[in-house]
RNA sequence: CGGGGCGUAGCGCAGCCUGGCUAGCGCGUCUGCUUUGGGAGCAGAAGGUCGCCGGUUCGAAUCCGGCCGCCCCGACCA
């Protein structure tokens, strides 16, 4: 391909608006043009790099032996009110009515795909003999996200490879979820990401049913937590802590107080107007678990995990409840709810709450709050009321190993395995026939990637103050030859030979046939990020020369012209055999070595 | 949904507070000459509903009101 014969229009400023490196250089580096906040135009190399990212997710489902199909974008309404999930995705569902004829149809476009494969697999299969299954597509979703941001990490139109898979038993499940699970590792590898799979929420199936594969990134909107000693690692939702032997503060006990804290309710309005630190406050949260009102009891600088609490009360749906249940829970406006005194409803309470001494609490009427509130003598906890219900912070012990410490960090979610079990089945009927005669539901699982993720997430993590590093993998071009002076007849060539033998060979090669300075050329090569950068100069052509350079290193190779169409396919053979991200490293320490 | 910022040539910005000739600057584009291994130099040229609608005024990019769009922080995110 030559450089004039294809469209790349370069920036060289950083556009208004584009604030971290992934979105900044997809823009500078012409991959993509916005077209409104969410939605982007893939410009023609923006577009070879999704397809190359697509085209391995595509390889390694297929090896993993999921079926690829492609559903529709537009779906009935009705799918999704048969399964409840038009209330549950609420605005982010983008749904319309259409007129035809004398009749309105509603539709929605879909944003993940549940729905649609049960609908099909409940038609079309009916016996364990049809089963397991695993189906895939690479399709667009559509969500109306509240706040589309970071350019292409959060649109509300993407690409995405959703997965589903289908199975008679548990066994079954477990054996897609692992195929699935490993066939990520591939992906992400090739990919040339460093991720981790961590924990997740898992719903329903509990225990280890869902992992997101997460790539640290300073810009990531997502938290992981990890161990700074073992293997541990799990998003903020699910992260648990390890419970410590720590004694109970010895600061003397103080009497019960009742003090007046007008206007205050928030942690922060009263431990200000108290003079006091927030995590001398025990906030008393009211929660509705299976519809029964529960209190619950948490150190007032931490955040309740709703996740936890449901599970520990062993409730399968848990909300806040609301100011009306509050009201006549605690005979008090919302703000000032406290365990003191407080009758009717079970008192729950995280492990820390135990370490609080002299605790500000809500005093069950308006504008009041307690002083010197402890448990034991003016509130009681039962011993097996306490848990861990709040999320984790850095510092918090590590739940797996006895000495590790959990450490928090930026995160892109790149993709997510989940055991789903029989919601979707169960709701669209999607059954199969028993060895034993018997009708079951089948049960799923869902396996999604990101695929513009998989490239904001290379990008953010691979880049220099130049532009893009690419690994092969992934990169719109492999090799891209620059000719300096295509008026000079030798360079001119050399290099439009050279190019044409690279492509006749399967090399993807751009050559840059433009007539302008070098300098443009090199930066526009470095911004863009071509792996391997072949120099056609009349400098080293005096020596019979060529100056090859891959992206990631600082040392160039001289290559005799006549060898460098045998040469490249051998050098670039040679790196993909090499992980990525050992190609980095090794580059760093290199520049490490020769500057110190 | 709460808070903040921005909207002026293809791109990045100044001008606005304190209204007043023909609305500027850099980059890019086009023409010519020179230059040719890290975003060239000189000379010339084209390119604008100053986001939109309304108001105030002799006069509005500038002041006032409404609307639209974009970005950031927070809330939310099967």
């Amino acid at each position: 391909m030559r450089w004039s014969q294809t469209f790349i229009p370069t920036l060289k400023e950083v556009p208004e608006g584009a604030e971290i490196p992934s979105h900044v250089l997809m823009l500078r580096a012409g991959l993509i043009s916005q077209v409104m906040a969410g939605a982007y135009t893939y410009l023609p190399l923006g577009l070879r790099a999704l397809r190359k990212a697509e085209q391995i997710v595509r390889e390694e489902m297929d090896r993993a032996g999921a079926v690829e199909l492609l559903m529709p974008a537009l779906t009935p309404m009705s799918l999704w009110q048969r399964t409840g999930r038009d209330r549950d995705f609420g605005p982010v569902l983008i749904h319309f009515q259409l007129q035809r004829g004398n009749r309105k149809v509603h539709l929605a476009l879909g944003p993940t795909h549940e729905e649609v494969i049960t609908d099909l697999v409940a038609r079309f299969i009916s016996s364990y003999r049809q089963l397991p299954i695993t189906f895939y597509q690479i399709q667009t979703k559509f969500r109306n996200e509240e706040r589309p941001r970071f350019g292409v990490l959060r649109t509300s139109e993407f690409l995405m490879k959703d997965a589903y898979s289908f199975g008679t038993s548990l066994e079954q499940l477990n054996e897609s979820y692992q195929r699935m699970y490993e066939a990520y590792c591939r992906i992400f590898d090739r990919c040339g990401l460093e991720y981790l799979a961590v924990e997740a929420e898992s719903g329903p199936i509990g225990g280890e049913a869902s992992h997101e594969f997460m790539v640290p990134a300073q810009h990531g909107e997502d938290v992981l937590v990890k161990c700074d000693r073992c293997s541990y690692a799990a998003n903020t939702e699910r992260a648990a802590r390890r419970k410590t032997d720590q004694p109970p503060p010895t600061e003397d006990l103080q009497p019960l107080e009742l003090v007046d804290t007008p206007g205050a309710s928030t942690i922060e309005q009263v431990s200000r107007f108290l003079g006091c630190e927030p995590q001398r406050l025990i906030k008393t949260l009211i929660y509705l678990a299976d519809g029964k009102p529960v209190a619950v009891l948490i150190r007032g600088d931490h955040e309740a995990n709703e996740n936890k609490i449901r599970r520990f009360l062993g409730a399968s749906r848990l909300e806040l409840a609301t100011p009306e249940v509050i009201e006549q829970v605690t005979k008090a406006p919302v703000g000032f709810a406290g365990p003191v005194g407080l009758e009717g409803v079970p008192l729950y309470a995280d492990w820390d709450v135990a370490l609080v001494r002299n605790a500000v609490v809500g005093a069950n009427q308006n504008e009041r709050h307690y002083r010197g509130a402890n448990l034991g003598r003016d509130f009681l906890v039962p011993e097996d009321h306490f848990g861990d219900l709040r999320m984790v912070v850095e510092g918090d012990p590590c739940p797996r190993c006895e000495s590790g410490t959990l450490r928090t960090s930026h995160a892109i979610e790149v993709g997510h395995v989940f055991k789903l079990g029989t919601k979707y089945s169960q709701a669209l009927g999607a059954r199969f026939t028993d060895r034993d005669e018997q009708l079951r539901e089948i049960i799923m699982g869902c396996y999604g990637i990101g695929v513009n993720r998989i490239l904001a997430a290379l990008i953010e993590t691979s880049h220099d103050k130049d532009g893009i590093i690419w690994p092969l993998a992934l990169a719109p071009f492999e090799v891209v030859v620059l000719p300096l002076n295509v008026q000079d007849e030798q360079v001119r060539q050399v290099a439009w030979k050279l190019h044409d033998e690279l492509e006749a060979q399967g090399v993807e090669v751009l050559l840059d046939d433009r007539d302008v300075r070098a300098g443009v050329k090199f930066k526009d090569a470095d911004l863009i990020g071509f792996p391997l950068r072949v120099t056609v100069g009349q400098r080293a052509l005096k020596q019979g020369q060529l100056e090859l350079k891959w992206r990631w290193s600082s040392q160039a190779i001289s290559v005799p012209v006549d060898q460098a169409a045998e040469q490249i396919p051998q050098m670039l053979q040679q790196a993909r055999s090499v992980p990525f991200r050992q190609l980095l490293q090794e580059q760093k320490q290199d520049t490490s070595q020769t500057s110190g």
